[in-house]
RNA sequence: GCCGCCUUAGCUCAGUUGGUUAGAGCGCUAGAUUGUGGAUCUAGAGGUCCCCGGUUCGAGCCCGGGAGGUGGUACCA
């Protein structure tokens, strides 16, 4: 017994932005997480696990100038005082690993990573400090066919979780168009770096804000409905129309449209070049504008990365319980990222990679199904009627178990049969197993079906009748125990 | 980080101009019912009114500060 008094005593609480995944929503990730391995793993990708913390300069996120970590990431200090945080993406440990292996590894290298990645943000609805990221990367392979392959790879993955064609779509743009814009509207040079961030930012945020948004923070800037002013990018009407141009083409030929704005420059058109080039990839093999879409759009506020940019958005409308239609948006992203190992070798290798974020397209895939019944996924519960007579309900238990059926013995105090049953109904048991003394003196069991029995139970009002009329029984020869509950599952399964 | 709102039983929430013993529904426990989940009825347990300070004869309520939550916004590899 503790000696603690009350007010001694911890609050059992979890810090914010973290949480308990419980039975069904696991076991739904992990079923997610299989279909997801098998499409990456048929793709030719291998799996590499990495710790969940590494050295902060490893990771790349000391502030500039100060050996402080960045407050974005969970850190910690190691005895000897060095800096360790917890990993915020699967692609920076990626990066040390190639480096610190580069003389063994096959180039290119091709592998795929799951594990739960922290960010040390403010959480919000849906958004947490601790989630699963699942992420395939092919490094050392130049050829925009690396980077075609990712969008395949996206779009064969949303459909192997469910996701209808149609229901989805994976774009692809390439930061070199944005290069070209910014030459074109005259922020080149490194004094510039600011205005341009701030104007990449804004068209990141085109589907909320809409263009006439957009806009005002490229210009001016913008005040919000919570009277919090966001500094723009103080561009030339001009520029703007000429950025919102490209931005604005709402479907038709992008990249002939894209050719015009980018003539005379370079980065441009090198970039409207490699997304032709992907665009006859996919479209060669099979993947219409559906499924894979040239999309001028995408951002991706991430500064590293080199060429092609993806996002594989959901595209289908659900409602929420006060009838508001919730768009889900993106699931995933990835893109080109040439100088990530070099920051360690000094050597440039060219890389690619899609990351999806599992938590986030889990409560998507869980909205799609809302209107499925959720299957009675718990153990088949074998009941105690007669405390002497357990070591024959722990043989029926066994010979369930043996026969590859979820099956546990009550274990509480058996003393009201009614426990035992609630206990069953709070496990989402399927059914329970009998056997009283009538039955046994017959050779029989007795095998209510938990579901049926909650359904025929919603009609009865009376409790005499309720009692009497004990629904969806069945008495069966204790010798066909397991042929009567498979029968019984088949009907609650699938 | 900035702005707004909120915090009373396990949960959802009432609580009058500042007045005695702070309530409801749901849930929980036990019983009505000794071999049947639900429904119904009965009884019971359960409170630092977020924390600290102030005003007052008196604070769940008013004032100041803090914490936590939540929504918007900013940042987001």
């Amino acid at each position: 017994m503790s000696k603690q008094k009350k007010d001694q005593r911890p609050t059992p609480r979890l810090p914010r932005g973290l949480r308990d995944i419980e039975a069904t929503e696991l076991r739904q990730q992990q079923a997610m997480l299989s279909k997801i391995r098998e499409v990456y793993e048929r793709y030719g990708f291998e799996p590499l696990e990495t710790p969940v913390f590494e050295y902060t300069d490893a990771l790349g996120k000391f502030l500039p100038d100060q050996d402080r970590p960045n407050a974005g990431v969970f850190s910690l200090q190691d005895e000897d005082e060095q800096w360790m945080s917890l990993r915020y993406d699967l692609t920076a440990p990626l990066a040390r690993y190639v480096a610190q292996h580069f003389q063994f590894l096959p180039k290119p290298f091709r592998r795929y990573a799951v594990g739960s990645v922290f960010r040390n943000e403010k959480p919000g609805p849906g958004r947490f400090r601790q989630f699963t990221q699942f992420d395939a990367d092919t490094v050392g392979a130049e050829s925009v066919a690396a980077d075609a392959e990712m969008l395949m790879l996206a779009a064969d993955t949303l459909e192997a979780l469910g996701i209808k064609r149609g229901d989805y779509v994976v774009k692809v743009s390439n930061r070199k168009i944005l290069d070209g814009l910014r030459e074109i509207v005259g922020l080149s040079g490194d004094d510039n770096d600011a205005r341009w961030l701030i104007a990449m930012r804004a068209l990141d945020k085109l589907d909320r804000l809409g263009p006439a948004g957009v806009r005002e923070l490229l210009g001016k800037g913008r005040k919000d409905e919570s009277g919090d002013f966001t500094t723009g990018a103080e561009l030339e009407a001009s520029a703007i129309d000429t950025i919102m141009s490209v931005f604005e083409t709402a479907s038709g030929d992008k990249l002939e449209k894209l050719e015009k704005t980018l003539e005379g420059s370079a980065a441009g058109a090198a970039g409207r070049d490699e997304l032709q080039q992907i665009s006859d990839l996919v479209r060669g093999a099979g993947y219409g504008p559906e499924r894979i879409s040239i999309d001028p759009s995408v951002v991706r506020g991430l500064e590293y990365y080199t060429g092609p940019v993806f996002e594989a958005e959901l595209t289908f409308e659900v409602k929420d319980e006060k009838g508001n239609p919730v768009r889900f948006g993106s699931v995933g992203g990835g893109g080109r990222y040439d100088d990530l190992v070099s920051r360690f070798t000094g050597q440039k290798v060219p890389a690619t990679g899609f990351s999806i974020g599992v938590s986030r397209l889990q409560a998507a895939l869980l909205a799609l199904h809302k209107d499925k019944e959720a299957a009675p996924d718990g153990p088949v519960i074998v009941t105690v009627m007669e405390k002497e007579r357990l070591p024959d309900y722990q043989k029926m238990v066994q010979d369930l178990r043996a026969a590859g059926i979820r099956a546990e013995l009550y274990l509480g105090n058996p003393k009201k049969f009614g426990k035992q049953l609630e206990y069953a109904d709070k496990r989402n048991s399927p059914c329970v197993v009998i056997q009283g003394s009538d039955e046994h003196a017959a050779g029989n069991v007795t095998l209510k079906d938990l579901v049926e029995g909650a359904k025929a139970a919603a009609a009865i009002k009376d409790n005499k009748e309720w009692k009497e009329q004990r629904p969806a029984q069945v008495t069966v020869p204790a010798t066909d125990l397991i042929s009567e509950v498979r029968k019984i599952l088949a009907r609650h399964t699938g």
